[in-house]
DNA sequence: GTGGTCTAGACCACG
DNA sequence: GTGGTCTAGACCACC
């Protein structure tokens, strides 16, 4: 029984096999998903997500890439045991990346600061508050 | 008087169109882009950016159909006045979207929900200090 | 059950994408095209009314950007859910405007007001009962 | 002085030559412009509509084609004496052709019947006034 | 297989 | 001069 769950948003502008990707980045990045941890395999996710395995496929390949996940011929994907870190300087750069784009996005939807805000830390909150569950299972 | 300048970099993962689309939107927002300016003829902006003239069609296009420009039959594109073009659920809906996607590339860096909201609470700012000061000059 | 097909008359003073996007707009909203259906593919409907695809794409690009298709990227395009894009200034914006292009044609061909209400009344009754039809089908 | 007033809208997607050859038209028909009139000059127009005057001459070209208007040498242009005049069958065709592209553009903006019908009989009724107090004064 | 973007160039309509 | 449409064909990304 697994009790971290992939969820992608069919019909955004992110293709799925980057949602993927980042969830699981983001997850091992937490500690959502411990070193070592097995993935579900390529068959079952492609079921559980309603996708083609061809998609599972090209994202645990990238994650792979990435230094993520390690690829054990014939058992399967397993959570890499050295997690990728960041420089603060990285991690400050990126921040200011993402806000970029989505202050972009936002910008001309006439919605007032307090609102975006209250948006942002509502939604941050449901992720922390998931994370939690999870490891408090875990 | 600062001079309106569109920058591309080709090559990018976000086409050359919502490039373009992009950054006259949110100029047009902030007011640095005020209502009725004359927008740079689709001929002329083309070769500025070194690329195809159906390019810039396509994006002025965009801007007409979000209600940004407007299209002048042989005189040319024009900014605007602001109206509200999409309903209150719509812009909910992007709105949502716009988060999902910076709360995908943002919650892995380990930052506290603090920070981040710090850090987009100060982005806001900026932004209306800006439409503030274009405000005052007018 | 109806087979749904586009009709393009070329040579028209409407362009053919917009004749494209005018009839599955309208068959979506009618209901003829139900929420879920699949589309033809762009270059399967390119080949059918003996257009370029780009024509096709043009016009399933504007359906999307009016929430009347969605696109699903590899799979192709489906017919969205019902919802209300535009804001109610911007629907009001677009009836005037479609009123005064009907009105001008009209009004000079000596018919009374009464007349031409009683015309319209028609119309749009044919159009809810069509809808209606098409919902106690479902 | 001129009781006879043409109204353009800028920003329609039909050319403004067009709307003045249809308003012309249409005030010809109803008699609000009667045979003989003499219309204003190409350049007297050109500034009161704020428009070129190519765009003026183009217009009144393609009255004098259609019979409405006369052109006489060095004195200007006179509403012609023989009126276009439609058959029932005609104007029913061509209310209903209007009806056709009406119905078209509103469909999908989920008005009900009523607003819609309201619409466009306050529409009818602002123009009858208009005519009838322009023949008043005439 | 699907859609998405970009280029190049033609032709038309409008002002 | 301006924008608007359409074609033809290339190349890419996604599934």
């Amino acid at each position: 029984m697994s009790e971290f769950r992939i969820e992608i948003t069919t019909g955004s502008r992110t293709p799925i096999y980057r949602q993927i990707v980042d969830q699981v980045r983001l997850a091992a990045a937490t500690g959502a998903l411990p070193a070592g941890y097995a993935m579900p395999s390529v068959r079952i996710l492609a079921e559980e997500l309603l996708v083609n395995a061809n998609t599972i496929v090209k994202a645990y390949a990238e994650l792979v890439r990435e230094g993520v996940l390690e690829s054990h011929q014939g058992k399967g994907f397993f959570v890499a045991a050295k997690r990728q870190v960041y420089s603060r300087a990285e991690r400050t750069r990126r921040l200011q990346q993402a806000l970029d784009s989505f202050i972009h996005q936002v910008a001309f939807l006439d919605f007032s600061a307090d609102e975006i805000c209250k948006a942002v830390a509502e939604r941050l909150q449901d992720l922390h508050a998931q994370l939690d569950s999870v490891r408090a299972r875990a």
